[in-house]
This record gives structure tokens, sequence and C-alpha cells, in this order.
DNA sequence: AGCACGCCGACT
DNA sequence: GTCGGCGTGCTC
């Protein structure tokens, strides 16, 4: 007899792919895609993806059989799987991790495990242990019991010793529950019953209900209702409309001269009406579409660069415009914090139905919809906006990525593995369907530049502002010598108040930037010198004054501000270095006939904390925001003619080869939300170094000097994009095993790559999480071959796990960690 | 990842 | 003595 077998990955952090046994049936149904229930090991039911149906027989083991089939037909397409490969590849990361990044939570099955009585044996009450009864006289009052249940009654949480003895002495039985997450949505809906649709049965059963009036008046708004509308009408629709209640509805259908269906509706809705006509591109937008048409013949991807403000996102409109008319799919990316509702919106006026949106924000049954429609092609999800786990929806026909803001680094994913770029892997996708992607950013990362400069991009540029606004006057404030002079008011130099002053008189709007939060970052006894350090991780708390507390920034751990120092009681505490919270406090006494807002990660914290803040600084109901980078993400602001940089140099001083790029991106971006109107916009920088020359170039908007630096830097010390990086992390709690673990993989990677291996080095924080963390970097020449060195990886990392005295110790590699 | 098995300290 | 701590190894 054939015997039929599949390959699935699991969604666990397993490199292997695992084999399970079907039927013939099964096979002929089987197809790869398509997910089926599996227990792995004793007890979890997992959700596992076909790869491969085969008649193979495994030989070390016998393969279990699946539970059963979950999909009627495949979720995953074929080029998604290549896609998965190549990031598990890439980035050196299981294929069940990528599956689990890449699917929607609902499609993810949990298992639980359920406790029934065992009706039908016999045992001796008194052979039970307390704990053992406790539960078997649970079970006499209710049906089931549930784990998290089992735990509360006995009140311990390991439960699974006293069930597995309830188990054998035949008290109870045990069951997996297995939840399937996604629930369509279901609307229900009313007709008239066929009988009463021809018009004489309908006249005779409206002459018979003289003495139902009620009833009468539903049917006679349904018609109505009918009337107007071709579509299904809705029960909520009439009862509204007939303003009778549910009970007149329901006689209605028990005496079957009405019918009530229902029908799956669609969470992801879209209400109002496109405008269709998309804005006239001025002459430079136009410009740039043709330039970027041109590229496009001959070059799959293309670096759009245009200063802020200058109208990229219509230039984009017009190429989504077009792609859709071909009947492309579009995917836009951008940064999770840019996506919001003010973009959308815009986006919907030129798009309407065509538009969905996809982001973590969305609930897991909206995603599951726009996974569905993606696949199916619908109209609807013609356009899919999103942050960047939408490169892992099932396209089908796709022929245009935009990545809006590039340069972003949250397009990187840090922690949970896979630890991919979404801008890269986008590259891969669109290449995978013949898709053109376009990178746009008023400030281009300096590998994308410099890709673009090497030729393997195309370029084009945008260098005026729409309507000809005028880029915002810089200028430099050397707070250094405004201390010495005592020019400064807390922390305002005096430059800096006046322009506040200015810009409030004529009703314009402020926003200052501190890319810090809370209070002070440090608190310090004047007496003897200690600061107040988390328990856990390696930082001073920060002081939050709003909550009167200490707070560590990596854990959260916290704790009541002391009134005394903890080492040696004096009360002369002073803090150290300043955040958003005392920059607002500032305010309020500085200007106290002014409203002033704060937003960062403790304000925003709210489902809707982000957009409230936008939308009362929109209104005109906060003079003055203060706040973190968030400030500098896609925020369309009219009124704002002041930007000042509190601190510039926290940015400049950041210990990574990236800092000085990312200071002018993120200096430049917060300068682009100042006068998008005719008005010339002011910034301000507060420095204690204006000589800086990155602060020089940002002052003067010179992104060219600035990549020509920086460029040049990459070069000499060995960095992207002329060298690729690999850093792996050490992390166990025992210091003394990071150091041996690290230093053991240097030693075997530095036998390889000789000088190319940096460290092993600690982290400005060394550890978090009671966790000690220490890193080793592998710099990767041009012509040296990836696969190959990640293949040598690997191998060191097996090694390594072999060894019985680094267990425990986590490892956590990540390709391109910039 | 989860979960079982197995070996050691502190409590009824 | 047992309970519960977590180190170790396996899962088709």
């Amino acid at each position: 007899m054939m015997s039929y077998f599949i390959n699935v990955i699991l969604p666990i952090p397993l490199d292997k792919e695992f084999t399970y046994a079907i039927n013939k049936d099964e096979a002929g149904f089987l197809k790869p895609g398509m997910r089926v229930a599996v227990q792995f090991g004793k007890s979890k039911v997992y959700a596992a993806l076909v790869t491969k149906i085969h008649q193979t027989s495994p030989l070390a083991y016998e393969a279990k059989e699946i539970e059963h089939i979950l999909d009627e037909s495949p979720i995953v397409t074929l080029d998604q799987l290549r896609l998965w490969s190549w990031i598990s590849d890439y980035y050196l990361s299981t294929k069940g991790e990528v599956m689990r990044a890449a699917l929607p939570g609902a499609f993810l099955l949990e298992s639980e495990t359920i406790i029934l009585k065992n009706e039908s044996s016999v045992f001796d009450e008194s052979l039970l242990k307390d704990d053992e009864f406790l539960i078997y006289e649970a079970l006499q009052y209710q049906s089931l019991l549930r784990i998290q249940e089992v735990m509360d009654i006995v009140g311990k949480k390991s439960v699974l010793p006293v069930i597995k003895r309830l188990l054998e002495k035949k008290v109870i039985t045990v069951q997996e529950e297995i939840y399937e997450q996604y629930k369509p949505k279901m609307v229900r809906y009313i007709r008239l019953s066929k009988e009463y649709i021809k018009e004489d049965s309908l006249r005779v059963l409206l002459d018979s209900m003289t003495r139902a009036p009620k009833q009468r008046e539903v049917l006679f708004h349904l018609f109505t209702i009918q009337a107007k509308t071709k579509k299904p009408i809705k029960i909520d629709e009439l009862l509204k409309a007939s303003n009778s209640s549910a009970a007149v509805v329901r006689s209605l259908i028990d005496k079957k001269i009405l019918e009530e269906y229902r029908l799956q509706a669609d969470r992801v809705q879209y209400l109002g009406e496109k405008v269709g006509e998309t804005k006239q591109l001025n002459e430079y937008q136009l410009k740039a579409l043709v330039e970027i048409k041109k590229y496009f013949e001959d070059t799959d991807v293309c670096l759009f660069h245009g200063v802020t403000s200058s109208g990229k996102t219509e230039v984009y409109v017009k190429l989504i415009e077009e792609a859709v008319k071909e009947g492309k799919q579009v995917l836009y990316l951008l940064p999770e914090i840019a996506l919001t509702t003010q973009l959308i919106a815009r986006l919907q006026e030129y798009f309407g139905e065509q538009l969905s949106v996809y982001h973590s924000k969305y609930s897991v049954n909206e995603r599951v919809e726009v996974w569905n429609n993606v696949k199916d092609k619908k109209s609807k999800a013609q356009i899919i906006i999103g942050a960047r786990s939408a490169i892992f929806l099932p396209f089908i026909d796709l022929g245009l990525i935009i990545v809006d803001e590039e340069h972003e680094n949250t397009f990187k994913q840090y922690d949970p593995a896979p630890r991919y770029h979404a801008r890269d892997s986008a590259v891969v996708l669109a290449k995978m369907f013949g898709a053109k992607v376009i990178l746009g950013s008023a400030t281009p990362s300096i590998e994308t530049y410099y890709n673009a400069q090497q030729g393997k991009y195309g370029f084009v540029q945008l260098t005026r502002r729409y309507g000809d606004v005028l880029m915002p006057e810089i200028n430099l404030v050397d707070i250094k010598t405004k201390y010495k002079k005592k020019e400064m008011t807390g922390h305002f130099s005096d430059t800096l108040l006046l322009a506040i002053q200015d810009a409030l008189k004529e009703e314009e709007q402020v926003i200052l930037f501190q890319n810090r939060r809370g209070y002070s970052p440090v608190v310090e006894c004047n007496t003897c010198g200690h600061s107040p350090q988390c328990s856990n991780c390696d930082v001073s708390l920060t002081f939050h004054s709003y909550k009167n507390q200490l707070r560590c920034h990596y854990c959260g751990h916290n704790i009541a501000m002391p009134q005394k120092c903890m080492a040696c009681d004096s009360v002369d505490l002073s803090t150290k270095g300043f955040g958003t919270e005392q920059i607002e406090k500032e305010l309020e006494t500085l200007f106290p006939d002014y409203k002033i807002g704060r937003m960062d990660q403790d304000t925003t914290k709210g489902k809707h904390g982000y957009e409230k803040i936008i939308n009362r600084f929109e209104e005109g109901e906060i003079d003055i925001l203060v706040g973190t980078q968030m400030l500098s993400k896609g925020l369309d602001f009219r009124n704002v003619s002041l930007v000042g940089v509190m601190n510039a140099d926290n940015l400049l001083n950041f210990p990574d080869f990236r800092a000085h790029e990312r200071s002018y991106q993120l200096m430049q971006q917060v300068s682009g939300r100042a006068g998008r109107t005719k008005k010339r916009g002011k910034v301000l920088i507060q420095t204690y170094n204006p000589y800086h020359q990155i602060l020089q170039q940002v002052s003067v908007n010179d992104y060219l000097g600035m990549y020509g630096d920086q460029i040049e830097e990459r070069y000499q010390y060995k960095y992207p994009p002329f060298y690729k990086l690999i850093k792996i992390t050490s992390r166990h709690k025992d210091y003394n095993k990071v150091n041996e673990a690290t230093d053991w993989l240097a030693k075997s990677l530095k036998n390889v790559f000789k000088k190319n291996v940096l460290g092993p080095e600690f982290p400005p924080v060394s550890r978090i999480r009671n966790q000690y963390h220490k890193n080793i970097i592998i710099k990767i020449p041009q012509g040296q071959s990836l696969n190959k060195t990640k293949e040598i990886i690997k191998k060191i990392n097996t090694s390594f796990k072999a060894i019985k005295d680094f267990s425990g110790v986590r490892i956590v590699i990540n390709v391109d960690n910039y």
C-alpha cells in the first residue's frame, strides 16, 4: 500500500521541516500553502503550513498523522514561500520564525487543554489528596475546567503533576481544544419570503394585515428601501427606518412573511466618496514623474530624493494610478509611526475603496480580511498601505512598491527574529514579480544613495517645495556661550525664547524637539554622588515628575521618587540632563497664557493617544508641542512657523557608526515641519558645538556634503555600503558566562575572518532585564561570498551549542544590523 | 518555543 | 521525606 506524507513548517523557531502522515484522499486534496492542524510533542496542537506532498517514508521515526485540514485552498502562495526562504536564508532565521512574522495572528492556531470529569469510572474519593479533591469537587459544579482555572483552584502554577495523577486515577479526562481565531463577521439581512414576491399574493397579504398596523408599516418601509437601493437590506437598517422594535420584525419572520439571512460582512470598510480626480502636478513633479518612468524602462529600483514638503506623495499617486490601471497590485510601505490617519485619509481621497490598510494596530480579524482580499486580487485591496509586515501579504500580481521614508530604521525588525529589513526585502519581493520599486526620502540612507550613485538604482530629485514655499531658515545657537553670558533661562536660550514669543504673537505654532522622554535621565545626590540605578539593568533611572517616580526605560521597572539619597540619606538631590517633561514644565512657567502639549511614548500610549494629540495640535488647541522623534515622521502641520531643537549634541554623540547620518536625517526631518505654507519657516538648533560638521551641513541643507563625508568615513573604516555587517550577541544572566562564551565565539570567528571580527565588546547598556549582553561584529568585504560567510557562522554556532559550559547562553545573530 | 524528565535545596 | 526550582534534550 502507498503511504502519503507532507512536509510542514511549524510556527516555532526550529530550522527543520517536519513530516506528517496523511491518507490518500488528503494527499489528493492538500496543496502547498494550506494549513493543517498537527500535534507536536506531547500535547500542543499547531497550525502547520504544508510545503510539500510526497511519498518518501521517513526512516528514523514514524510520522504522526495530521489532526485535520484547516483550509479549503492555499492561504499562502508559492511566491510567498519563496520570499520566506529568502528571508530565512538571508537573515539567518528559521522558517518557523518567518511564518510567525508573516501570517496574521488569527491564522495561527492556539490549543488549550481542558479538563473533564471521567463519567465512566468509579473510584474512592477518600484516596484523593487535598488538591486532587479540590479539582474533583470543582468538576461537580462545572462541566469543564481550563488550565488557568485549575491554577486558581489549587493556588499554584505547576498543575501538570496534579492533573497527571488525576488522569492515572481515572478521575478526569483531558481534551485539547483548538481555536481558530478568525471568525468572519456576519450581518443579519432581511427579505420578503418567496411566496409573497408575486404581486397578487402580496396584495392579499397586505389586506389581511389590517389588524397588525405595526407589521404593515415595517413592510412598507422595506419596500421603500428596496425601491431606493438594489442592495441587500440589513435588519438594523430596517428597524431604524421603520422606527419599530425587533419584536415586530421577529413576528413577521415567525409568520414566514419575512426571511432572515446572514451574509459575511467586511470589517474593513471605507465610508466616504472618492474624489477621483488626482491633483495636477506642477512642472517639477511632472518632470520627476517622467524621469522615474524613463528609469523604469530598464531599472527596477529608483531612488526618489525630494526635499520635505516637495510633494512626493502626488508623484506616487500618479504612479499608483497607472499601475492600478494596468490591473496591478500596489504596495505602499511606510514606517509604522508615519501611518497616520492624515496620510491614509489623503490617499483615500484619491483611491477610495481600492485602498486597504495593513498594520499592527488593526485587529486580527481585519488583517485576515485584507490578507484574503489581496490573495483573491479583489479590487478593494488593490492598493495596500502598510508597515513593514505588509511585505508578507499574498500578492498575486504586484506591479509597484513604494517605500516611503526609505531611510527610516523602523523598517528593520529588531527583536523577535526574523530580523528582516522591509525595504531590502521589498526589493527582493518586487523582483519576484518583475515589479518596480520607488524608494522615497528627503534624506536618503547612505546605502541607498550610494546604490543610486553607482547606477544600480535610478535617481530622481525634487529640489523645490510644493507651491515654491522656501526651505526653512536654519540657525545654530551656541549655548556654551549663552550659558557663559548668562543668557539662558532654564534650557532655553534668549534667541529661542524670542523666536517663540514672535511666533506666538503671530498666532503661529511652535514645535520643540528633545529626543529624550521623562523629566531627567539621572538623579544625583549632591553629597555623595550616588544616583539610583535600575535593579535589573545597567542604567540610571529616569525621573518622571508627572508620576513622581523613577523609571527604567529598558525594562519598565519603577520606584517612587525617594525623598532622600538612598546611600547617604542626604536630602540634597539634584537632576542631571533633561527630557521632554522638563521642557514642558519650563514652558508652562515661561508661557502661562499658552497651551503646551507633549508628545512622547508616555503621552501617546492609548489606542488613539497619538491621533488625539495630533488632532489637538492641528485644531490649534495646542500652541507649543514638545516631543521626541515621533514629531519628525510624516506629519503635515500648516501653521507651524518655528521648530526648535533643544539639544543637538546628545544625538551626535551616540556611539554608532550611523550616529551622524541619523542626526542629520532627524534634524532635517524635524526642520521640515516648519513653514509649510507661504511664510518661510524658522529652525533653531541649540548646541554646545556649533562648528560640528553635521550641524553646519544641516543648517545649509547640504545633503550632498553630508553624504560625501559619510561615504568617505565608511570607506576608511570599513562600514556599509562597502562592508556588510553581521552582529552576534550573546545573552546570559551570568556575567562570566557571557564573557567566556563571546571569547570562544570571537576566537573561532577570528580563525576564519581574521581582522574582520570586532569585539567582543559590551554595549553601552550591558545588562538589561538581568541579562548581560556582549557583541561581536563581523565585517564582510565586498568580494567575500555572503553565503559562504553565513555557512561558516552557522557552523560555528552549531559547534558552540554543543559545548555544555555554554548551554543557556542565548545567541542572537543580526544580519545588516543597521 | 513548549514541555517532560531529572537532579538538587527548603519546607509541610 | 516531598515540593518545586530550573538545567537538558527532544519534538515528525
